[in-house]
DNA sequence: ACCCAGGCGGGCG
DNA sequence: CGCCCGCATGGG
């Protein structure tokens, strides 16, 4: 039996349930149990595990992971724990609504996501809803994915499948899985990737150049596009409008009058600036929260 | 039975 | 362009 490497992580303003229940990509294939407040998760090198523990902001972390990853560093970059909450805070509270959001989800964090992941994981979420999004990429996971190995050796769980797999998966396979008529946009995205784009390739890229390349990917448009460059690629500039934002954005600052995407996007990045995606991601959980 | 769900692509005026 | 419609499917 070897030992299982532990390894400690102590973080200020940071709150796993919030950050679970936000609907990011983690929400769709982590499995984090509220009881133990244990989260497991499939990454590209291995399977991670991590104990939360904590109150009020203040969170310790014991993480380990199966493979060469350090859980530590894992852990650290995938909640963003080197971001200044304070700071950004700071900047995003232009006003009293979004006072209230942060005080209501104190400690939510943007995570980051690997960009394929995540890119599937939007597909799917087109008139779509968190529970069934979650449903058809366990399934996904659960017939396309590749296993995971513990210390031990034995299979642990299974890792999201690469596009190459996707792209040879067929539609009726992926309809088998429950996404419904986004299957095909699936394997389009898919076969586009494989074919035509880097993903990994593009993080070094400025956010408008990410958005650019993303919305030639089939399935993928301005929203979904945002999504991806916010979750997948950490750019912070990036602004996703769904109805929910869209909806909430017109009642809180514009009395209700009906505004376009495009007007939606200069004033978030007026008012919000480069740390447009941490305000949105607030309105978003906050504003399906006051759901009208 | 109906209505909705973190939209997108295609077709039409 | 801008607008409108269909798209699968499970849960309220």
């Amino acid at each position: 039996m070897m030992a299982v490497r532990l390894q400690e992580i102590r973080a200020k303003v940071f709150d796993i349930r919030h950050t679970f229940e936000s609907a990011q990509p983690l929400t769709f294939y982590a499995y984090y149990d509220y009881a133990d407040r244990v989260l497991t998760y499939p990454s590209s090198k291995g399977l991670v595990t991590a104990v939360f523990n904590g109150s009020s902001g203040n969170c310790r972390i014991v993480a380990h992971s199966s493979g060469t990853l350090s859980a530590k560093e894992e852990i650290t970059s995938r909640f963003r724990l080197r971001d200044d909450m304070k700071k950004i805070y700071r900047r995003i509270s232009t006003d009293k609504f979004v006072r209230a959001a942060i005080k209501e989800y104190y400690g939510m964090r943007l995570t980051r996501n690997d960009p394929w992941e995540t890119t599937m994981c939007f597909i799917v979420s087109q008139l779509n809803n968190v529970k069934r999004i979650t449903m058809i990429m366990h399934n996904i996971i659960n017939v396309l994915g590749s296993p995971i190995m513990d210390d031990t050796g034995v299979m642990a769980g299974r890792g999201f499948p690469n596009c190459e797999s996707l792209a040879n998966a067929t539609e009726k396979k992926l309809m088998a899985c429950g996404a419904g008529f986004r299957a095909k946009y699936l394997v389009q995205a898919a076969e586009f990737c494989t074919n035509n784009i880097e993903l990994d390739k593009l993080k070094c890229r400025s956010y408008g150049k990410i958005k650019e390349q993303l919305m030639e990917i089939p399935g993928i448009g301005d929203k979904v596009a945002d999504c991806i460059a916010l979750m997948g690629y950490g750019k912070l500039e990036a602004f996703p409008i769904d109805v929910w934002i869209k909806r909430t954005l017109e009642n809180m600052y514009f009395n209700g009058k009906p505004k376009k995407i495009e007007e939606l996007h200069e004033f978030a990045e007026e008012r919000f600036g480069d740390l447009a995606g941490y305000a949105e991601q607030y309105i978003y959980v906050y504003g399906r929260h006051m759901r009208p």
